[in-house]
DNA sequence: CGAATAGTGTCTCTTAGACACTATTCC
DNA sequence: GGAATAGTGTCTAAGAGACACTATTCG
C-alpha cells in the first residue's frame, strides 16, 4: 500500500482521504454473476446389448417472478457487497447442485446496459463442468424450478461478405434447450468483423424463446469456449467419472465437439492424459472394455 | 421480453412491477474498468548500420490522490450508469490515446473484496493493441501523468510438487515496467491446482513497488493472454503500421514471446497472412527488404 | 571486400487424419 | 456364428524445428 505519510493536493494524508472518501458520489450498477452448469449424463439406451447414448446438460432455472416471468434464466444472482465474484459464484453453484468442489472457470463479464428491465445490471459468467455421477440437485430458493436441459448449439448459416480492407463473417447459431417438459430455442448472430486489420466480434439474439434475459448468448458463449478449450486443456475430465471407458471418454468429445471422432486417432491423443487401470466394465452384453482415470500429471503445454 | 398479461404471486403484471421495483435494496460495488494498452516502438539504434530493436510498451498513469498516491496504476475509470462495459472502455482509450478505432479485448474481471482501499470496486480489464505510429498520448485529467513503460515478465522460479491426486504447480514472475524516469516492479506468484481432477489457477501479487492496487497481476495476467494469443491468432498486427518488414513483425513476436525465433520457419508460419508489395525499406545500410501488409482474409482456424 | 541483413532450400521428427484390421464377450 | 464393442497397426500428408546456404546493398 500507499506510504500513509503523503498528502493529496487537499492535504489529506490516506487515512483521513479514506475517512473522507464519500462512495455515493457515483449511481451504480448491480453486479451479478450467471452461472453455466454443465454436465454430461447417460441416456437410456437403445437396447440392451447397445452403448447408452450421452447428452450434454446445461442447468436451468424457471424465473417465478418478473421479468420474464415463466421463462428459464441461468442459475445465478446478486453478488454481495463483502464477497468476491468468485466467492458469489462458488455460493451459487453450492446453492444449485449442493456441490462444493467443482472446476469452475470465468467466462466473460456482461455490461450493455438494457441487458435487464429492472435496473442497470453486470454480470460476469461463470462455467463450471459437473461429473453426474457426484450431482444431486437442490431448488433454489427464489425461483420455481431448477431443471436440467439438454443443450446444443449448431451452426445453420455463415455467410462471408469481402469489404475493402477486410471481410464481414455472420454466423447464426440455432441454440436449443430441451427436456421431457420444455423446448426452449434461440437464435444467436456472431458477427466477425475484419476491417483495416482490425477484428471486432458482436453477438445478438435474433430470437428466443423461452430463454430470459440475453442468456441465450451467455450459453452460446460459454459452449464456443467449451468446445475450443476441450481441444487443448483437460477440462473434459470434470465431465467424467472416476473411472472411465475411453469410449465413454470420447462420446463426451464427441457431443461437446459435435462430429464423430476416429477411435484410433482419438485414443492416441488423449493417451497421455489417462492412467489404465486393472479394471473392467461388466454386464456390457459386449466384449468388456478397461476403466481409466484421469492422470493428474499431464502436463498442458499451452495454458498457464 | 416476457407476455406483459402475466401476473406474479404479488399479482403484479411486469408493468406494474417494474414501476414498483426498487434498486437500492442492496449496497452495490462500484465497476470500473481497467485499460491495458500495449504498443511496440522502435529503441535508438547502436549503430547506423545495424536495424532498431523493439520494446513492448504499456501506458501507466501517475497517480495524483490517494489511495496509492505517486504510483503508476493501469488508466481506467468508472463505468457510467448509462454506458456499456465496452463503451466505458472504448471512453478511457479515447481519453488516454486520443484513437478510436483500435484492437481491443475483454480479459477477465476482478472481483476481490480488498482491491480498493475506497470502496467496493469490481473492475473489468481489457487489453489494447496499438500501432505506435498512430498513436498521440493525450493526458488524462485526474491523474499527474500518463508515460510508456517498457515491460517485461519473466518466468523466475518454478516449483512442482505432487501430491496424493495430484500436483501443486508454482510460478513467479518477475514483472519489470522501466522508462526513463521511473523503474516499477512486481513479484506475481501463480499457482496452479491440480487435485482430484480438478485444476484451480491463483493469482496473488508477492512484492510490488511502485505499481498501484492489484494491477501489477493484471498486467502479468493480460501479457500471458497476449502470449498465448500471439500463437494463434493474428493479434500482432494491430501493432504493427501499415507497411512492414518481416524482420520487423519477427521482432514483434520475439520481445511478446521473450523468445528467438529462426527467421526461416518464422516465414513459413506468417505467410499466409501477409501479402506482398513492390515496396521496399530504404537507407537501411544494407540490402533493403521488401515491405508487406496485412492480409485480411486470413482465415483463422480456431478462434471464433 | 566485409558488415549487416534479406531471403530460400531441405532434412528430420512429430503429429493429425484416414483406414483397415484383429480381439473378445454375450446371446 | 453374429452382434456389438474393444483395441491396435500403419500409411500419408502436413507441420514444427534445426540448420545451412545464397543474395543484395552500403560503405
Amino acid at each position: 500500500m500507499a506510504d500513509n505519510k503523503l498528502r493529496n493536493k487537499q492535504g489529506l494524508t490516506e487515512e483521513e482521504f479514506l475517512k473522507n472518501y464519500d462512495a455515493g458520489k457515483y449511481e451504480r450498477p448491480s453486479v451479478t454473476v450467471d452461472m453455466l452448469i454443465f454436465t454430461v449424463t447417460n441416456e437410456e439406451r437403445k437396447s440392451y446389448r447397445k452403448l447408452p447414448e450421452k447428452a450434454l446438460k446445461l442447468l436451468m432455472i424457471k424465473r417465478g417472478d418478473h421479468p420474464y416471468i415463466g421463462q428459464w434464466a441461468l442459475p445465478g444472482g446478486f453478488v454481495n457487497i463483502n464477497e468476491s465474484l468468485e466467492e458469489a459464484a462458488r455460493r451459487e453453484l453450492k446453492e444449485e447442485t449442493n456441490i462444493d468442489n467443482i472446476y469452475m472457470e470465468q467466462l466473460y463479464t456482461w455490461g450493455d446496459v438494457g441487458r435487464d428491465p429492472r435496473t442497470r445490471v453486470i454480470s460476469t459468467s461463470y462455467m463450471s463442468l459437473v461429473d453426474s455421477e457426484t450431482l444431486n440437485i437442490k431448488a433454489n430458493d427464489d425461483a420455481d424450478d431448477a431443471k436440467w436441459f439438454t443443450v446444443s448449439c449448431k451452426l445453420y448459416q455463415e455467410q462471408k461478405t469481402v469489404t475493402q480492407g477486410g471481410y464481414i463473417l455472420q454466423r447464426l447459431f440455432e441454440l436449443k434447450l430441451s427436456n421431457e417438459e420444455d423446448n426452449l430455442s434461440a437464435i444467436v448472430k456472431v458477427v466477425k468483423t475484419v476491417e483495416n486489420r482490425i477484428t471486432t466480434v458482436e453477438r445478438e439474439i435474433v430470437e428466443s424463446h423461452g430463454i430470459a434475459f440475453d442468456h441465450a448468448k451467455i450459453i452460446q458463449y460459454g459452449i464456443e469456449r467449451l468446445r475450443n478449450k476441450i481441444e487443448y486443456t483437460d477440462i473434459a475430465f470434470n465431465l467424467m467419472p472416476e473411472l472411465f471407458t475411453l469410449t465413454e471418454l470420447q462420446q463426451v468429445y464427441e457431443i461437446i465437439l459435435d462430429t464423430e471422432l476416429l477411435k484410433a486417432n482419438f485414443r492416441r491423443k488423449i493417451s497421455g492424459m489417462v492412467i489404465e487401470t486393472n479394471e473392467y466394465t461388466k454386464d456390457s452384453g459386449h466384449r468388456p472394455s478397461k476403466l481409466f482415470r484421469f492422470n493428474p500429471n499431464w502436463q498442458n503445454l499451452i495454458e498457464a
